[in-house]
DNA sequence: GCCAACCTACCGGGCGGTCGGTAGACTACT
DNA sequence: AGTAGTCTACCGACCGCCCGGTAGGTTGGC
């Protein structure tokens, strides 16, 4: 939850007045990320976030435009924290199969450092207005291309057989993302071991190895 | 979107008057199902569904008690199914890796069919009532337990070597579940090459193999 | 005549959002 | 030092709208 703070301060950095107003706002949108994560963005209302900020509604409109803007704010910051701790050191990884590593493991260690925003990213997106929707979607999309190019990047190394990139990127997507519906900070396993899990997994699941086949029964049911 | 319409039609079995009534609440349902899908539930009303069935809200009234039993019972339907298609049938298959093999097969198969009812299992669990949420929360634990307790059967059998078995359920979960986020039926693979390539996928990702490692970073970022 | 299968009209309430203030800090001028 | 003006950071009250849900019909087939 410390992330919206960092983005904060960056802010107020560029901004020499008005410091208070920015710890203020930071306050606000890691709040409203909290409940909208907790409750959902369509059964959060104005009147949660305000007083979990300990204003009135029409006290907290004087910092925020509308609740749209507030779910639209979130989410690119979400993005931006996925291009700037996944994809951005990821591109300076030549080898794939280490390119690969990096993009699990650090996806999954934001997700279980603070999945609010980054979860927030993938479960409202119908939430927004056509326009950000588009926005959002197009950077999500990147997301999975840079992805699937590296899983071809796999294939011409030969590392890969007979997966299709896409389809082996979305795979390893859900996989990252749907940590944040199970992990839990103070379960059995801490952050460190699960991100090393996970990754490990995802390498398996994608590299060549050989051959498991086992037939699985798929008569119709 | 015919997997609603089964449920109808042994419903009507049982109740032997009346059955033009049950087409016309398997109908309800049907819609309430892929509306909420698309919309979300809270994002959903009433009217939304009642005008997809021709009826007015009042109208809609004489068939359903309410919308939070409308989404308890589109989940426990969805609940059911996968029971029925997935857990019921994995359980007769002795050997773990073969039973492995239909649990992600069935249950991929599954979604790549209709996944409007599966995904709200998923995504709509804060809308219900607490003791529904509780009663739904519960199969769900059921059912990571069940894949958990394959992989720990698994590892007995030496084909897993250092995978903790939860993480590798709630992980193969988590690839299966997304599959209804990306599939889509007019796109360029059909749904069984879909089905084999996250069987593929998720069999070699919990399956012992030659050591893959090859450091990705991690320093702090 | 009766009952299943609807409808029109309405209810209380909560929603996102706005408006007109105003307390108090801070500044400017005398 | 005093005071008038200004601006930031809010609040109480309100708006129109739509929500889930209901009361009380009406109609058509048996």
């Amino acid at each position: 939850m410390t992330a919206l703070d960092t983005a904060a301060l960056r802010d107020a950095a560029r901004e020499p007045a008005a410091e208070r107003d920015q710890d203020r706002r930071a306050e606000i949108y890691r709040n409203a990320a909290r409940i909208f994560h907790r409750k959902g963005y369509h059964a959060t209302s104005i009147n949660d976030i305000a007083a979990a900020v300990g204003l009135t509604k029409a006290g907290l409109y004087y910092y925020i435009k509308g609740k749209q803007d507030l779910l639209f704010a979130i989410m690119g910051f979400a993005m931006d924290q996925l291009d700037e701790q996944v994809i951005e050191p990821a591109r300076r990884v030549q080898d794939p199969q280490a390119r690969l590593e990096t993009i699990v493991a650090r996806h999954a260690r934001l997700i279980t450092q603070d999945s609010s925003a980054l979860t927030i990213l993938v479960n409202e997106l119908e939430g927004l207005l056509p326009d950000d929707r588009a926005d959002i979607i197009g950077r999500q999309r990147d997301y999975v291309d840079f992805i699937a190019d590296t899983l071809a990047a796999l294939r011409d190394e030969g590392k890969v057989i007979g997966l299709d990139p896409t389809v082996g990127a979305f795979s390893l997507v859900g996989m990252i993302l749907w940590i944040s519906r199970w992990y839990r900070a103070d379960g059995r396993l801490d952050g460190d071991e699960v991100v090393a899990e996970v990754t490990r997994m995802a390498i398996s699941a994608v590299l060549n190895r050989g051959d498991h086949s086992n037939a699985g029964d798929l008569e119709t049911g």
